[in-house]
DNA sequence: TAGAATCTTGGACATTCGTTCAGGTTTATT
DNA sequence: AATAAACCTGAACGAATGTCCAAGATTCTA
């Protein structure tokens, strides 16, 4: 169910004696490979989408045995877990810089539509991601998170929570557009409706 | 490429005798067996997502030989398309019911929100369709109605454009964390929000 | 009704899939 | 250096997949 995957589990929970020692090499080893299938599965899912997933799949990705998949994850869905987490890690980066901007409405359209276009099969990939967790709970919480970041960011300029979650959706709802019809999104107007919102 | 698929493809464009004299019996069969394809296709995108998705799966549904997939469509691609279209039209009534309600907007809000519940499974499925189209052109146009007929609805109020496309947005937005989150969403805060944007 | 045209399908093919685990490899410890 | 512990993987399994087509079934035509 968790991140934590199979007999490799063992390498995300260190002990005390171990955090206060020299890194165990074995470990530091497992937890590499552990982040190169995560890598190779975005790459997957951003190529092939979540239906090209599969065991062999990433792991020839990752220039890895085959069952390695399954020594360092459960499940091919613990592992969609874990790429989805780890790839909503990625935004929280830029959101964090956004909020510091200037303009804070005017960078997040900017960004958003950059986003769009530049790593379009990627936005594609945390999207299919997004919406496999409407099937699979053990998603939720991963999907979730990218809403409350979004969230977050949006509070810093509005208090309404009403207002907050009518932009989010906007947002979410734009992109998906954006990604289905292949007519970029004007930034402009982005930036006017979310506006609009607040 | 075409929904009209494989051997099966002559079923489609009746000539003109076909059309002035009496319906081939065979044809008829056809047509009738291929609509019970797409009821199947959609069926098993509910339970199982777009991944379930196989020759096999879907004449299992519908209870056809399993060559009959290959034989009526020319790929699981163009099952996908018309399925998509299929579904899109079962919305269209829906839609011109509340373009005539005394209150739209209102009518529009309280539709969305007990689709979401009622049939969740449903509309996981036209989104996962929907989503799918991002990659595969051939989906494209069948994607791009839904959004088409929900602006033709919103039109009906407003004359801005960008109102419509903020409108049509947010609520494929909204629909989309509903379905993620698992939170229903309120009728009252949907219709306001609606409302704002025009 | 007989023959022609068309539609339909069972079964076989090569692939790919998830999973398993005995045995090999690497690292730590003494 | 030798032992122990942990990590890793090649190979093999049954099951499911897309595709193909010869043979059978159905419908039309004359």
């Amino acid at each position: 169910m968790s991140a934590a995957g199979a007999r490799g589990r063992t390498q995300t929970a260190p002990t005390d004696t171990q955090l206060h020692s020299r890194i165990d090499g074995r470990r530091a080893k497992g937890q590499r490979r552990r982040l190169a299938l995560l890598e190779a599965t975005l790459q997957v899912v951003e190529r092939d989408g979540v239906a090209g997933v599969s065991h062999r799949s990433v792991t020839r990705q990752a220039g890895l045995p085959s069952s390695a998949a399954t020594y360092y994850f459960d499940s091919i869905d613990s592992l969609l877990e874990a790429a989805l987490l780890w790839a909503e890690e990625a935004n929280t980066e830029p959101l964090r810089a956004i909020a510091a901007a200037p303009d804070p409405p005017a960078a997040l359209a900017q960004w958003l539509v950059e986003d769009c276009i530049t790593h379009r099969e990627r936005v594609i990939a945390e999207y299919e991601l997004f919406l496999l967790a409407a099937r699979r709970p053990a998603l939720t919480k991963a999907a979730t998170r990218w809403i409350e970041e979004l969230s977050a960011l949006v509070s810093s300029w509005t208090d309404d929570q009403d207002s907050v979650r009518a932009v989010c959706a906007y947002i979410d709802g734009l992109l998906l557009q954006t990604l289905v019809t292949r007519e970029a999104p004007k930034a402009a107007e982005l930036e006017a409706t979310i506006r609009r919102l607040c």
